[in-house]
RNA sequence: GGUCCCUUCGUCUAUCGGUUAGGACACAUGGUUUUCAUCCAUGAAAGAGGGGUUCGAUUCCCCUAGGGACCGCCA
């Protein structure tokens, strides 16, 4: 039996978007449960459009989730000449042919298939010619003889059958004017080359299969398995593009989801086992099959996001929380010193209830770092004479306070409440503003208690 | 226009011919937390339409409608 192997491969032409990602989460899980290896190959053969930067982003991306892949990326434009050196022995097999049809030609004929309404596909004029019939200046294509009879059926392990006409696929250009080989030959070489067993791949390559099937065969080549997987689609049912916002990962990161979250979600995003929505790492390469992919696509969901993520935040080890949480602060907000550290990571156990991302963890724990309040103008107005006459009386009482703890504040808070006609949002809100500089945040005793008596009566005097 | 694919609550999905069609998110209401963005409970919410096959169809087949992908000397 031979060793599962599956790879992504992304051409570094733009940033990688969550739909690439979840196409590698699927081909490295999949690699994964079946004890195989994940290679990670980088499709720059379109030189004029491939940058560095893109080739990085998508790097750093995968690494970002969790993804790892076998040694280093595999960089497609290193092994052209073994493109080449298939598209030569096509040609010499008779399987392939030059087509002397210039650019303008074909686009003219293209052209033509539009007005006309009819599809275009090439009129193979090449196929039989005799070379002696080239004309001269013009540098030929390279094309690879299409099966003109019969039928295909690609036996996909996730769309099932689809069976296809010969006659609809053309005969495509292995090897450019330029002699540069085009992407149908590339992969399928590579692949090959690879030693890949099964191609995971986006709905969007379904086409280029028939195609590349045919490439194989001729070669002699054993047929990898194929599993189209369905597209993700916007909230309004459009195809994900790099213009939508929260498309790359990054989107994400800086809104403070974690990326064992987006992981989770990225899994259950066209896959599901059971009623089970939440998968740890070992989970979901335990679970992971193809025949948990389903046939149609789907769309993103911000709030299912904000959701994983809400989960991941409650449950999982504190430590490794707050290792997240830094990671978040240094890379999009600020460094944090050792003592703010040493602050916010006791109080992660209360920070972290009401927060739905990182973000809200970091704004929750800002008023433990930041000794001074910045009070805005409209929560200034709930800071009316009763209130102050409040909160000055509760300064007089925490002074008398050798134990600041909630059993010794509660009694205090209550006889305010009683001996001034008011209930707890009459106190516990002005508290809240005067501490915290918010009307939203962590329950009143746990800002007090991990504000410790100096630095509230500090903040409090402030006020008053 | 051609080829191919898809269609269960708003969203992600379960169901592999017999279920009061289940779960999760979101939403609504109520309750805790005497604030809140937590937590708990409850509720509303779906088989695109039409034909077959069958004792019985969400499930199998066909048609229609809707949606999508592809149709590059891009990948």
């Amino acid at each position: 039996m031979k060793i599962v192997a599956t790879r992504f491969a992304p051409s570094p032409t733009g940033p990688l978007h969550i739909g690439g990602v979840r196409t590698a989460l699927f081909n490295w899980l999949y690699s994964k449960n079946k004890g195989g290896k994940f290679y990670l190959r980088i499709e720059d053969t379109d030189k004029d459009r491939s940058k560095e930067e893109f080739k990085n982003q998508i790097i750093n991306s995968l690494k970002w989730i969790g993804i790892n892949y076998e040694d280093n990326e595999y960089i497609q434009s290193d092994k052209i000449n073994d493109h080449i050196n298939v598209a030569n022995e096509l040609l010499k097999k008779g399987l392939a042919y030059k087509c002397y049809c210039s650019s303008d030609e074909i686009e003219e004929q293209k052209k033509r298939a539009k007005q006309k309404k009819k599809p275009y596909i090439y009129n193979r004029k090449w196929r039989d010619k005799e070379e002696a019939d080239a004309p001269k200046g013009i540098d030929p294509t390279i094309r690879f003889k299409s099966k003109v009879e019969g039928k295909t059926i690609l036996k996909d392990l996730v769309q099932g059958n689809i069976e296809i006409e010969n006659n609809t696929i053309e005969d495509f250009i292995i090897l450019r004017a330029d002699g540069s080989p085009t992407y149908n030959l590339s992969a399928s070489v590579d692949d090959h080359l690879m030693g890949m067993t099964h191609i995971i791949r986006g709905d969007d390559h379904k086409i280029n299969t028939f195609k590349q099937i045919q490439i194989y065969d001729a070669m002699n080549w054993e047929v990898p398995s194929f599993a189209h997987i369905p597209l993700i689609h916007t909230i309004d049912g459009k195809k994900l593009s790099k213009r939508d916002n929260a498309s790359t990962l990054d989107d994400y990161s800086k809104i403070g989801i974690m990326p064992n979250a987006l992981r989770n979600y990225l899994l259950r995003l066209g896959w599901s086992y059971k009623d089970k929505e939440i998968f740890d790492l070992n989970e979901s390469i335990k679970y992971f099959n193809l025949e948990g992919i389903g046939k149609s696509p789907s769309k993103l969901d911000i709030s299912r996001i904000y959701s994983i993520n809400e989960h991941y935040i409650k449950n999982i080890d504190e430590n490794d929380l707050f290792n997240f949480l830094k990671n978040y602060c240094e890379t999009y907000k600020e460094t944090i010193n050792d003592l703010a550290q040493k602050k916010i990571r006791n109080s992660l156990h209360f920070l972290k209830n009401k927060a739905k991302t990182l973000e809200d963890i970091y704004k929750n724990s800002k008023f433990l770092i930041n000794d001074k309040v910045q009070i805005e103008n409209d929560d200034k107005k709930l800071l009316d004479e009763t209130a102050v006459k409040i909160i000055k009386l509760f300064c007089d009482e925490i002074n008398k306070l050798s134990d600041f703890t909630r059993e010794t504040l509660e009694p205090i808070i209550n006889n305010l409440i009683k001996n001034n006609n008011t209930n707890f949002k009459g106190i516990g809100q002005p508290l809240r503003i005067c501490l915290t500089g918010s009307k939203f945040g962590p329950g009143i005793y746990d800002i007090l208690c991990s504000l410790g008596k100096e630095e509230v009566s500090k903040r409090l005097s402030q006020i008053r």
